[in-house]
DNA sequence: ATAAACAAGTTTATGATATAAACTAAAATT
DNA sequence: AATTTTAGTTTATATCATAAACTTGTTTAT
């Protein structure tokens, strides 16, 4: 009735950063910073165990001298979210 | 963008728990364990913080001689579960 | 009648998690 | 040259979910 909810993505930040990538080509660190409104740290973090768990994929390089870090969900992932949804909703129902 | 979600309800257990609620008069414990899967410890637990977040209203008494504990959805934890779920929908749009 | 098993939970302990605070290193600004 | 800013990482803390152990009382079996 009530199907286990992966527990990587059903965390708040986790969410929205997954969210956010399935949703585009990539995003660096500051953009996923300015829309979730989450701290560097938690972030940084956060990015991290969705990596190992390879939903997205990290890549380091620069903007003219600048570190950047860009992020991008995997095929992985975007089925890992969308089976999230699926199971999710059943939780929802009498919600409206 | 990503409205914060009600810590109480966005766990597993406790969403499982007030989505029941939320589609019947009222609940007992054996019912809500059945239902989830929950360990009575947990349920135990969890009842309890909903039930001190005005969410869900716990009544103790006998079915016979047993114990029996009994468990029915507020208009506030009703309230509380439908922007749940209003706000919880803006995470998942790209997810299908 | 009494011991064993079961029912219905509660309390306590533990391990994981989210988050923030502190820190690092380099670049840009004054 | 000193200060501030950028872009993060690492460490610490506080909360949380969960399971394990316990409690209280009731059936059931001997």
């Amino acid at each position: 009735m009530f199907p286990k909810l992966d527990p990587l993505l059903h965390s708040e930040l986790r969410l929205a950063i997954i969210s956010i990538l399935a949703g585009v080509e990539e995003a660096d660190f500051n953009y996923l910073k300015e829309q979730t409104g989450a701290s560097s740290g938690n972030l940084s973090v956060q990015i991290d165990k969705l990596a190992e768990a390879g939903y997205i994929s990290i890549e380091k390089g620069f903007k003219g001298k600048m570190p950047r870090t860009t992020c991008k969900i995997t095929s992985s992932g975007m089925e890992a979210f969308r089976s999230y949804v699926k199971a999710l909703k059943k939780y929802l129902v009498a919600g409206k």
